[in-house]
DNA sequence: ATTATCTATAGATCTATAGATAATGC
DNA sequence: ATTATCTATAGATCTATAGATAATGC
């Protein structure tokens, strides 16, 4: 070894690995490429992977573990539907804010590779229905009181997702094309966050 | 010429590479795969396009060029503005539906390469302002009559763009996760559209 | 004579591995 | 003795071009 004690290079790999298979997906990536960035060269990234693949895997499913735990997590307290729902919006929100490039990264490799979103899906099953079923019995016993319009849980969530995601998504575009600061991008993604709940919740009236 | 009269190739190139540049983006797409679906040799895709970047080109520009113009078609109909906005939303709406691929290419490529990103910012500068201005005038003077909720264009334009194109970006993940037929598809899109128009113009009653 | 198509190949990657060497922990 | 790192390289692409050959239009 010829670094010092807490250069840790296996760590170092993943955080650059991550950085660059979000910024620019699994493809445009290469082992190559990641190596350079590191410092090191680029046996050692298949020395402590083995494959791409399996380095892509890691991170992948770590975000994905993520995710889906964060969305999951149900809330319990006993507080108006509406205002539960808020909480879960704006969470949702935080998330993506926090991973900004994640939604990127998840469509890019689940749709352009059979594959990966096969292992997806199955990752996904693992879920237990009680878990699922949580969210939208919630939801629909609000329909029965007639405190909301029918609609399906799948449409809520849909409208959630997207409305959410959409800013992240598009936002190397968005800020390309305004040319808006640090600062003006951070408004904008606060009133966002506002915006996305208004519609939202409007759009459940009866 | 080996081919019958009617085999164009070059036209057949060009459709190969769409389809494929559609489902796999620039990077998963060789020049060796698109001349083995046309049936040639890798050799003819450069004759005809030169290099595989410029060959993407035509292609991009070309699927640019219609989304822009068929968002830009202001209609000067004596109607109220709900109704119009109405009609606008389900023509964006139809545009995705007939080109479900295009949004993924499009934020797929353009934030993925810095380069196509700036030749597409040019291309957008290019619309003549007054088109751009036109749409959000009409809503700042609704608001400014008290109709509408004071909101920036920005934002509609945001809301719309992310409820219409989610369905579709996502789609062969919903598609794998819920195993859903062609026709049963069908009949969420159509609900989807409806659900989208219903979300927007209940956001922005004052 | 021109245009379309093919074969062959250069040169640039890129992934993955084998084998040498250096550092560390005992 | 084990683990981390490096050098070197095989083998698989992939893009792009040069140069030969076949088809077509005149």
């Amino acid at each position: 070894m010829k670094a010092g004690k807490d250069s840790n290079t296996e760590q170092s790999i993943l955080e650059t690995a991550e950085r660059l298979f979000l910024r620019k997906g699994y493809a445009m990536t290469s082992t190559t490429e990641i190596a350079r960035e590191v410092g090191c060269n680029q046996a050692l990234v298949h020395y402590y992977f083995r494959t791409k693949d399996k380095l892509f895997e890691a991170i992948f499913e770590k975000k994905v573990r993520l995710f889906v735990s964060t969305l999951l997590t149900v809330t319990n307290e006993e507080v108006p539907f509406e205002e539960k729902l808020r909480k879960r919006i704006e969470a949702h929100f935080e998330i993506i804010r926090a991973n900004p490039r994640i939604p990127f990264l998840f469509f890019n490799e689940l749709t352009t590779n059979p594959e990966r979103l096969k292992a997806f899906i199955e990752k996904i099953r693992e879920i237990p229905k009680s878990v699922i079923d949580k969210i939208g019995d919630e939801l629909q016993s609000e329909i029965q009181k007639g405190n909301i319009r029918p609609m399906k849980t799948f449409d809520l969530i849909v409208t959630i997702v997207a409305l959410n995601v959409a800013l992240f998504i598009s936002s190397p575009v968005i800020r390309a094309a305004t040319g808006v600061s640090d600062e003006e991008f951070n408004e904008i993604v606060e009133r966002r966050k506002k915006e996305n709940v208004l519609i939202i919740l409007r759009s459940l009236k009866p």
